[in-house]
DNA sequence: GTCTATACTCTGATAGAC
DNA sequence: GTCTATCAGAGTATAGAC
């Protein structure tokens, strides 16, 4: 997600070529797992991608599945970021939208990302099951607390949070994950990001107004 | 997505036992690939699910791709009639929210088509490009249009009508397909598409209220 | 730190007996 | 129609030279 090595901090006794081939194999891992799937993605591929060879993939990370781990790792925070961003203190429908345009804009910057995430709820998330259940569902709850406050208010609409929660990642990820099925759709000279921000504007703006 | 061999035409010379063979192999294919994508099934877990060894799989299919494609060919038609559905001479709101409900359906009772199809486009859909530039466009275009007119003559409130196909199908595919995220954010107890359904009709509702 | 060579398993697909 | 046996290639991972 970014490979700034010189203001990035390094690891523990990490040299800079250690750090530069973690950052190579990282991205090409995105690459080759956001395409295919984990079981899907092959070492061979990955290691093309990278220029490496492969047991020499294997000397930076121990195995397939520690690439996997440490890609989904890494996008977390980045992912959620967007949601603990909702301020308590601002003003409802202006923070859930800027929730929406922050959340569009990451489908739309890093497409690759949200289809590795995709890839791996499909599956039934075996690499993240605890991180669902845990963090994310408690910043869920934590943030559904907030909207149902306003709503109690009467500065949002009365709808159930979560599914709220739930409606925008369904709305934002979809125009990343189902690129294609959108792009087949509206034809070529049409930029489905441009025209999806306007529309998720207005759609949220009639949805929430008390 | 059937099985009554005993009401159901038989293909050209096919035997019984042929038709119960090749829907027990496509009721597991359609379990393994669902799961973990084209690339990542093999054929020796859709043969142990079928109880079939690996080359009479073969002898039905002449390829791991072929089952693929079947599976995929028989989901379309199943997939895109809801759609085919929406009757330009109904009450517009009436007709959308009709929509959003059988969709939402497809959603609950045949979730691993409805994966089966997102590893798909996920992948950039090699196996539909055809039919997702094709007949899907053309649906598309079509019903469109239905919607525009019903916003000219102010029957619905005006909207990019793609999008507003988008936002069904992501809104309704998102409890199928990211399914483990919902319920790990809801908790064990609740039932995701018994709230979905009063959710997305409120939602389209005010949505698109003229 | 990086490579070649290789072990060993799995994968899709075929041959041929029954 | 179904099976056992098997193939060639690709898969993950390791050993060991440099």
């Amino acid at each position: 997600m970014d490979g700034q090595e010189t203001t990035e901090p390094r690891g523990p006794g990490r040299t800079r070529i250690q750090e530069r081939n973690r950052a190579l194999i990282l991205e090409a891992g995105l690459a080759v797992f956001s395409e295919t799937g984990f079981r899907g993605a092959t070492l061979d591929r990955i290691a093309k991608s990278a220029r490496l060879s492969k047991p020499n993939l294997l000397y930076y990370f121990p195995s397939k599945e520690a690439i996997h781990l440490a890609l989904l790792q890494g996008l977390l925070d980045a992912w959620l970021a967007p949601l603990r961003g909702l301020d308590p203190e601002g003003e409802p429908v202006e923070e859930v939208l800027a929730y929406v345009r922050r959340k569009l804009e990451l489908s739309r910057d890093f497409p690759r990302e949200s289809r590795l995430f995709a890839n791996e709820v499909l599956r039934g998330a075996p690499h993240l099951t605890e991180v669902l259940g845990g963090e994310l569902a408690a910043l869920v709850d934590e943030k559904a607390a907030i909207l149902g406050r306003w709503m109690d208010e009467g500065r949002l609409a009365r709808l159930p949070p979560e599914h709220l929660v739930f409606s925008i990642w369904a709305l934002t990820q979809h125009y990343a994950d189902f690129d294609t099925q959108v792009r087949a759709v509206l034809g070529d000279g049409r930029d489905p990001f441009a025209e999806a921000g306007p529309f998720l504007d207005l759609l949220f703006r009639r949805l929430l107004a008390p």
